[in-house]
DNA sequence: TAGGCCATCTGGTCCT
DNA sequence: AGGACCAGATGGCCTA
Protein backbone atom coordinates (compact mmCIF):
# COMPACT_ATOMS: atom_id res chain seq x y z
CA UNK A 1 0.00 0.00 0.00
CA UNK A 2 1.38 3.74 -0.48
CA UNK A 3 2.50 5.64 2.51
CA UNK A 4 1.48 8.41 4.00
CA UNK A 5 4.05 11.26 2.74
CA UNK A 6 1.99 13.76 4.79
CA UNK A 7 1.80 11.84 7.80
CA UNK A 8 6.03 11.44 7.34
CA UNK A 9 7.65 12.01 10.22
CA UNK A 10 9.52 15.19 10.28
CA UNK A 11 12.58 14.17 11.12
CA UNK A 12 15.55 16.48 10.86
CA UNK A 13 18.01 15.05 8.56
CA UNK A 14 21.30 17.17 9.24
CA UNK A 15 23.85 14.68 10.01
CA UNK A 16 23.18 11.75 8.17
CA UNK A 17 22.95 13.45 5.34
CA UNK A 18 25.64 15.19 5.30
CA UNK A 19 28.05 12.13 6.61
CA UNK A 20 26.55 9.22 5.25
CA UNK A 21 26.63 5.53 7.51
CA UNK A 22 28.52 7.68 10.70
CA UNK A 23 27.98 6.32 13.60
CA UNK A 24 26.46 8.72 15.21
CA UNK A 25 25.73 8.62 19.34
CA UNK A 26 22.41 9.04 20.15
CA UNK A 27 23.32 12.44 22.57
CA UNK A 28 24.91 14.16 19.34
CA UNK A 29 21.42 13.97 18.01
CA UNK A 30 19.01 16.73 18.46
CA UNK A 31 16.51 16.50 16.02
CA UNK A 32 14.23 14.08 18.87
CA UNK A 33 13.87 16.19 20.94
CA UNK A 34 11.64 18.19 19.51
CA UNK A 35 9.36 15.16 18.76
CA UNK A 36 6.28 15.51 20.42
CA UNK A 37 6.04 13.02 23.16
CA UNK A 38 2.97 10.71 22.36
CA UNK A 39 0.01 11.03 24.10
CA UNK A 40 -1.26 7.77 22.22
CA UNK A 41 -0.92 5.29 25.02
CA UNK A 42 -2.06 5.05 28.76
CA UNK A 43 1.01 4.14 30.79
CA UNK A 44 0.57 0.62 32.70
CA UNK A 45 -0.25 -2.06 29.73
CA UNK A 46 2.96 -3.49 30.12
CA UNK A 47 1.97 -6.03 32.68
CA UNK A 48 1.13 -9.05 30.87
CA UNK A 49 4.54 -8.42 28.84
CA UNK A 50 6.43 -8.94 32.31
CA UNK A 51 8.55 -12.13 32.09
CA UNK A 52 8.39 -12.38 28.03
CA UNK A 53 11.93 -12.16 27.57
CA UNK A 54 13.22 -11.28 24.22
CA UNK A 55 16.79 -13.22 24.15
CA UNK A 56 18.08 -15.08 26.79
CA UNK A 57 17.21 -16.52 30.43
CA UNK A 58 15.16 -14.11 32.18
CA UNK A 59 16.09 -16.01 35.21
CA UNK A 60 19.37 -13.56 35.30
CA UNK A 61 17.01 -10.50 35.51
CA UNK A 62 15.49 -12.10 38.52
CA UNK A 63 19.04 -12.97 39.86
CA UNK A 64 19.59 -8.87 39.40
CA UNK A 65 16.36 -7.78 40.73
CA UNK A 66 17.03 -8.93 43.92
CA UNK A 67 20.13 -7.28 44.51
CA UNK A 68 20.92 -5.33 47.08
CA UNK A 69 20.91 -1.44 46.91
CA UNK A 70 20.87 0.93 49.59
CA UNK A 71 17.35 0.82 51.00
CA UNK A 72 15.11 4.09 49.27
CA UNK A 73 11.86 5.07 49.82
CA UNK A 74 9.16 3.98 47.29
CA UNK A 75 8.54 7.33 46.07
CA UNK A 76 11.61 7.62 45.71
CA UNK A 77 12.69 4.53 43.80
CA UNK A 78 9.73 5.20 41.90
CA UNK A 79 10.67 8.62 40.89
CA UNK A 80 13.79 7.30 39.45
CA UNK A 81 12.36 4.67 37.87
CA UNK A 82 10.47 7.24 35.67
CA UNK A 83 12.96 9.44 35.17
CA UNK A 84 15.33 6.55 33.77
CA UNK A 85 12.43 5.42 31.66
CA UNK A 86 11.97 8.84 30.33
CA UNK A 87 15.72 8.83 29.42
CA UNK A 88 15.47 5.74 27.68
CA UNK A 89 12.55 6.75 25.69
CA UNK A 90 14.03 9.67 24.48
CA UNK A 91 17.04 7.54 23.49
CA UNK A 92 15.17 5.37 21.85
CA UNK A 93 13.32 7.58 19.75
CA UNK A 94 16.63 9.55 18.53
CA UNK A 95 17.56 6.30 17.70
CA UNK A 96 14.90 5.44 15.64
CA UNK A 97 14.96 9.37 14.54
CA UNK A 98 18.86 7.93 13.09
CA UNK A 99 17.78 5.17 11.56
CA UNK A 100 15.03 7.05 9.71
CA UNK A 101 17.54 9.54 8.87
CA UNK A 102 19.54 6.74 7.81
CA UNK A 103 16.94 5.78 5.75
CA UNK A 104 15.77 9.02 4.19
CA UNK A 105 19.32 9.01 3.09
CA UNK A 106 19.01 6.22 1.21
CA UNK A 107 15.88 6.54 -0.49
CA UNK A 108 17.80 10.05 -1.62
CA UNK A 109 19.97 8.15 -3.61
CA UNK A 110 17.80 5.53 -5.13
CA UNK A 111 16.61 6.53 -8.70
CA UNK A 112 12.62 6.85 -8.09
CA UNK A 113 10.69 9.67 -10.01
CA UNK A 114 9.37 12.65 -8.32
CA UNK A 115 5.81 11.80 -8.92
CA UNK A 116 6.21 8.48 -6.98
CA UNK A 117 4.96 8.26 -3.41
CA UNK A 118 7.73 7.59 -0.44
CA UNK A 119 8.93 4.49 -0.55
CA UNK A 120 7.92 2.26 2.84
CA UNK A 121 10.82 1.43 4.87
CA UNK A 122 10.53 -2.07 3.76
CA UNK A 123 10.81 -1.15 0.00
CA UNK A 124 13.70 1.02 0.56
CA UNK A 125 15.64 -1.79 1.78
CA UNK A 126 14.86 -3.92 -0.88
CA UNK A 127 14.96 -1.68 -3.76
CA UNK A 128 18.53 -0.83 -2.71
CA UNK A 129 19.41 -4.22 -2.38
CA UNK A 130 17.80 -5.19 -5.95
CA UNK A 131 18.88 -1.54 -7.36
CA UNK A 132 22.81 -2.55 -6.17
CA UNK A 133 22.63 -6.01 -7.43
CA UNK A 134 21.29 -4.29 -10.81
CA UNK A 135 24.34 -2.18 -11.02
CA UNK A 136 26.83 -5.07 -10.30
CA UNK A 137 25.32 -7.02 -13.38
CA UNK A 138 25.55 -3.49 -15.25
CA UNK A 139 29.40 -3.27 -13.99
CA UNK A 140 30.38 -6.97 -15.04
CA UNK A 141 28.39 -6.86 -18.40
CA UNK A 142 29.57 -3.96 -19.49
CA UNK A 143 33.65 -5.57 -18.22
CA UNK A 144 32.31 -8.39 -20.46
CA UNK A 145 31.81 -6.09 -23.72
CA UNK A 146 35.34 -4.69 -23.14
CA UNK A 147 37.17 -8.09 -23.02
CA UNK A 148 34.86 -9.42 -26.01
CA UNK A 149 36.63 -5.86 -27.51
CA UNK A 150 40.03 -6.29 -26.48
CA UNK A 151 40.29 -10.18 -27.16
CA UNK A 152 37.85 -12.11 -29.15
CA UNK A 153 38.21 -14.88 -26.82
CA UNK A 154 36.59 -16.52 -23.84
CA UNK A 155 34.33 -14.05 -22.15
CA UNK A 156 36.02 -13.11 -18.81
CA UNK A 157 33.55 -13.42 -16.61
CA UNK A 158 29.88 -15.04 -16.32
CA UNK A 159 26.77 -13.26 -15.78
CA UNK A 160 24.69 -14.29 -12.58
CA UNK A 161 23.64 -13.11 -9.32
CA UNK A 162 26.21 -12.08 -6.53
CA UNK A 163 25.02 -14.85 -4.50
CA UNK A 164 25.86 -17.81 -6.65
CA UNK A 165 22.34 -17.57 -8.60
CA UNK A 166 22.47 -18.50 -12.12
CA UNK A 167 20.37 -15.89 -13.64
CA UNK A 168 21.78 -13.93 -15.97
CA UNK A 169 18.56 -13.36 -18.08
CA UNK A 170 17.37 -9.50 -17.67
CA UNK A 171 13.78 -10.90 -17.49
CA UNK A 172 14.79 -11.23 -13.59
CA UNK A 173 15.95 -8.54 -12.84
CA UNK A 174 15.54 -9.29 -8.73
CA UNK A 175 18.39 -11.34 -7.42
CA UNK A 176 17.68 -14.61 -6.39
CA UNK A 177 17.79 -13.33 -2.31
CA UNK A 178 14.96 -11.40 -2.61
CA UNK A 179 13.19 -13.36 -4.89
CA UNK A 180 13.62 -16.04 -2.13
CA UNK A 181 11.98 -13.35 0.22
CA UNK A 182 8.36 -13.71 1.73
CA UNK A 183 7.41 -10.39 0.12
CA UNK A 184 8.93 -10.79 -3.34
CA UNK A 185 10.23 -7.24 -3.99
CA UNK A 186 9.06 -8.00 -7.41
CA UNK A 187 5.43 -7.93 -5.82
CA UNK A 188 6.45 -4.84 -3.68
CA UNK A 189 7.49 -2.66 -6.89
CA UNK A 190 4.84 -4.21 -9.26
CA UNK A 191 2.57 -1.37 -8.19
CA UNK A 192 5.53 1.48 -8.60
CA UNK A 193 5.76 1.56 -11.98
CA UNK A 194 8.23 3.79 -11.61
CA UNK A 195 10.85 2.49 -9.86
CA UNK A 196 10.60 -0.87 -12.08
CA UNK A 197 11.37 1.74 -15.35
CA UNK A 198 14.20 2.67 -13.43
CA UNK A 199 15.58 -0.56 -12.55
CA UNK A 200 14.17 -2.05 -15.89
CA UNK A 201 17.01 -3.57 -18.06
CA UNK A 202 16.33 -0.94 -20.89
CA UNK A 203 17.79 1.48 -18.13
CA UNK A 204 20.70 -0.93 -17.25
CA UNK A 205 21.91 -1.89 -20.15
CA UNK A 206 24.82 -0.80 -20.77
CA UNK A 207 24.91 2.32 -23.42
CA UNK A 208 20.92 2.27 -23.64
CA UNK A 209 20.86 4.78 -21.06
CA UNK A 210 22.99 6.65 -18.92
CA UNK A 211 22.20 6.90 -15.09
CA UNK A 212 21.63 9.79 -15.14
CA UNK A 213 18.81 9.35 -17.46
CA UNK A 214 16.68 8.18 -14.66
CA UNK A 215 18.01 9.90 -11.22
C1' DT B 1 -14.01 -1.74 8.05
C1' DA B 2 -9.78 -4.28 7.37
C1' DG B 3 -5.17 -4.00 6.56
C1' DG B 4 -0.75 -1.58 5.98
C1' DC B 5 2.53 1.57 7.74
C1' DC B 6 4.32 4.16 11.24
C1' DA B 7 5.86 6.33 15.83
C1' DT B 8 6.28 5.53 20.35
C1' DC B 9 6.62 3.14 24.72
C1' DT B 10 8.43 -0.57 27.19
C1' DG B 11 11.15 -4.25 29.27
C1' DG B 12 14.88 -7.43 28.48
C1' DT B 13 19.61 -8.29 27.20
C1' DC B 14 24.26 -7.16 26.05
C1' DC B 15 28.20 -4.26 26.32
C1' DT B 16 31.36 -0.73 28.09
C1' DA C 1 25.39 1.88 36.27
C1' DG C 2 24.10 3.46 32.12
C1' DG C 3 23.65 3.32 27.19
C1' DA C 4 22.68 0.76 22.88
C1' DC C 5 20.08 -2.51 20.71
C1' DC C 6 16.13 -5.31 20.04
C1' DA C 7 11.47 -6.97 19.63
C1' DG C 8 6.67 -6.89 21.23
C1' DA C 9 2.63 -4.10 22.05
C1' DT C 10 -0.34 -0.38 21.13
C1' DG C 11 -2.79 3.17 18.92
C1' DG C 12 -3.21 6.65 15.16
C1' DC C 13 -3.63 7.69 10.34
C1' DC C 14 -4.63 6.49 5.73
C1' DT C 15 -6.32 3.89 1.70
C1' DA C 16 -8.83 0.31 -0.79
Amino acid sequence: MAPHPSRAPAVQVSRETQLPFSRASDDEVTCATSAPPSPTRPPGNRAEAEGRGCRGAPNKLRARRGGRSRPKSELALSKQRRSRRKKANDRERNRMHNLNSALDALRGVLPTFPDDAKLTKIETLRFAHNYIWALTQTLRIADHSFCELETPAPPCGELGSPDGGSSGDWGSLYSPVSQAGSLSPAASLEERPGLQAATSPACLRPGALAFSDFL
